[in-house]
DNA sequence: TGAAAAGTAAACTAGCTAGTGTAAAAATAC
DNA sequence: GTATTTTTACACTAGCTAGTTTACTTTTCA
């Protein structure tokens, strides 16, 4: 079966990538909107009927980035497989998904946005900075398994999350390096399984 | 032998400051000149006497932030003291530093107009993020003098300013937490030199 | 004291801003 | 094929923007 797209939706979803292109190249202040009108190649009336303010489309596109960012993979903890590959995996993972051009962008405009208006940080944002939960999950696991030292699971999820977003996020946001490479995010990834172990393996 | 502090630098340090008030109250993009003048307590002409244009104000601003916090303190690796208590010592003035909350507000102001305006994150810029020079030298003699293993210095210093601002610093910047208290800061300190001399030390 | 330097208020330009009103054209729905 | 919805271009308001001009006052300094 396939699903109707309307002309309606079709122009709305221009806007809303219009909107979004240009929030990229030159943060949200300073992009009118005749200028995303202009971007979406749609008139600017017709930006007004799908959005009744420039603070609605602001916010509408800032809340979808957190809500794409939510869904996260699943790995479960194993009880019969090394630690070390398995502590890989979940942060060969977080690393793809903190490493994602697209993603960057997208953060970057939220970003520049919440800094100066933080009343738009509700909890249902900072679930972003906090809901890496496959990660957390499996470390009470593998603490309840006894292959973990005992730890509040939150403090050494915090430690794991610091140390990957501390060389392959922030820089990266603040234009200061280029995206890590493959070999950059292998390294990345087992300096922190081995640093990680070293301290908190049982 | 008292300075001379003329009326014209006077002027000129309210207009600084007024607009660096403003920049933290309402981001760059959303303060205009006539705001400025008018929290500076001066006529907008005396505004633009001293700085030739809001680019050049904002510039010069946003550079000087980065010029203040260029000044760190200087702890020497000590041969007869534990590695522990120093790098404690070490880590704990990070910390004062990171969780400074005037400096938290500056670097705000600085972060969210670099965003959208990276050409002006020039080399002597980008110097803030990699200049925590006391540690990166603790570093190098702790490992010359075969008390901790051997590492890239680079690497491991990272990982420690990583930890550090992970829970001090960006949580703090993007609204999300009040600065530490003194316990919290106590307690990352101890958390963090626990963690990196357990798989550090030699 | 008196000339030079610096600061002032206020009006002004020219352009951009968010948002609206309107009437015609185009797409959609039945 | 007709009725309805959506999009369009375009003119418009009212206010803000960076930056300038002018005529004047205050401060500095020798």
């Amino acid at each position: 079966m396939t699903v109707k797209v309307t002309r309606s939706m079709l122009k709305r979803q221009a806007i809303i990538d219009g909107a979004l292109s240009a929030f990229q190249q030159y943060g949200v202040s300073d992009t009118s909107m005749d200028k995303i009108a202009q971007t979406a190649q749609v008139s600017k009336r017709t930006v007004y009927n799908h959005f009744e303010s420039k603070e609605q489309l602001v916010t509408h596109i800032i809340k979808e980035i957190w809500r794409q960012n939510i869904l996260t993979c699943e790995l479960e903890y194993q009880a019969d497989m090394a630690l070390d590959v398995q502590l890989a995996a979940l942060l060969k993972n977080e690393l793809d998904f903190l490493s994602n051009q697209n993603l960057q962008e997208l953060i970057r405009v939220a970003i520049g946005y919440c800094l100066f208006n933080p009343e738009i940080f509700t909890a249902e944002m900072s679930e972003f900075f906090e809901q890496e939960t496959a990660l957390i999950r499996w470390i009470k696991q593998a603490v309840s398994a006894g292959r973990l030292r005992q730890v509040e699971p939150q403090k050494a999820h915090a430690q794991l999350i610091s140390l990957l977003k501390g060389q392959a996020f922030w820089p990266q946001i603040l234009h200061q390096q280029p995206a890590l490479t493959n070999a950059q995010i292998e390294e990345l990834t087992e300096d922190t399984v081995a640093f990680f172990l070293a301290y908190y393996q049982a």
